[in-house]
DNA sequence: GCCTTAATATAGTGATCACATTAAGGAATT
DNA sequence: AATTCCTTAATGTGATCACTATATTAAGGC
């Protein structure tokens, strides 16, 4: 018992480091990551960088184009829309599975989070207000008892990190998690997964628009 | 240009070996899968293993229960009924979105593999016909222009490889490969996923069966 | 002045080593 | 004979070092 506090191994706060950098879009899109140098940021050695961006790759949050460069993938509107449609496909999926398994303990941990939301909502706190949202479908998916589809929406989530910034001055979609809400205290699985879908679909579109504003103000390609 | 042949870094190999022994299922259900074992059979040093290790675990192939151990999952028959339906929403979707993208040069390598297909389910040639499987799949699903939900499809596809095993004695389903062959053709996109469906569907149910069989067999829980 | 080539810096690849922790096996005691 | 404790073997973690390939830059020639 000489040290309890040990237990996170330096490969997952590796990891957890660098995956919350490119979640707040910490790296600019197209940027280098290169071992030294996050060894070197972190303060660790190479080894557990090693693993958490071999890691990151293998779930499609950063892309290695030749085996030789890791960089952080450039967001596409056809990306974007293609991740919007499997979102679609996926998390009301999760969503309409969950409604029939919540028991009362996690209604309360989903009404709770959906509070704190709005108060760092008032408060502009878009930080604790992401953490908050990415907690409220997640605690409503693993509500659906099925673990497989739970990790592939996480991979999908991960993959729009380097989009979420974009949605900063909006903050809204609250209004679909109360009917979400709503709708599972009900029992009502298609009006469940219809809240998220527009949850997801209100976001994609202003996502859309941000990107392609930012996208004619670079003046198009090349 | 020395040498043309290291192209393939050792991480590579060691990742596509440990692959191909999980999806022939060279190592049981429940195995320990060992650093310095796999380091030994392979003939390499740790470092590659270790980074095709935490790929696999990263994937889903491979599950890390204590972080101190790592083994081969084992099939129950929730996860598989789990996977099914997951690979009944998404590869329908690669389908349907592929019929109308398909070039001539698709078809006629579709074609190509229907045609190996049946040639090594003659010979019973099992590995060679998983791999043409496989191959008819994602020539079909890749032709979508759906990079991610190729990749998402690839990582399920992964998890089902301690399962294809139980499917050798069958070899069949090229008969609903070719449905789905013509309905591409025809540019239909709904009978092309319909097929898929069904192929997919087969394959459940078969697995299921044997599953409950080998199940029953070892005489109930514990 | 521009293109080509060589040299250097940078970064990934892979091996090896030291350390800590856990699990297993054996021996001794009850 | 069974259980408990201690010793030892096995394994993951993390660091470091040597090697190699690539990219960048500078210098020389056309």
């Amino acid at each position: 018992m000489t040290n309890t506090k040990l237990a996170p191994t330096l490969h997952d706060r590796a990891y957890k480091r660098l995956k919350s950098a490119l979640r707040t879009s910490a790296f600019p899109p197209g940027h280098k990551v290169t071992i030294r140098g996050c060894a070197e940021a972190l303060g660790m050695s190479a080894t557990p960088i090693r693993a958490a961006i071999n890691r990151l790759v293998a779930e499609g949050a950063l892309e290695m184009p030749s085996s030789r460069t890791v960089r952080v993938p450039t967001p596409t509107i056809a990306r974007l829309n293609e991740i919007t449609r499997l979102r679609l496909l996926t998390e009301p999926l999760a969503v309409a599975e969950a409604t029939p398994h919540c028991d009362e303990e996690t209604l309360a941990r989903l009404e709770r989070h959906q509070i704190e939301m709005a108060a760092s909502a008032a408060r502009a706190d878009y930080q604790t207000y992401l953490a908050l949202n990415e907690a409220f479908h997640f605690t409503l998916y693993e509500a659906s008892g099925m673990p497989v589809l739970c990790r592939l929406i996480e991979a999908l989530w991960q993959q729009i990190g380097p989009y979420l910034y974009l949605l900063e001055p909006s903050m809204r979609g609250i209004e679909f998690h109360a009917d979400a809400l709503r709708a599972v205290r009900s029992g009502d699985p298609e009006a469940a997964a219809s809240a998220i879908k527009s949850d997801i679909q209100r976001a994609a579109d202003h996502l859309a628009r941000m990107l392609a504003k930012q996208h004619d103000a670079n003046g198009g390609p090349q």
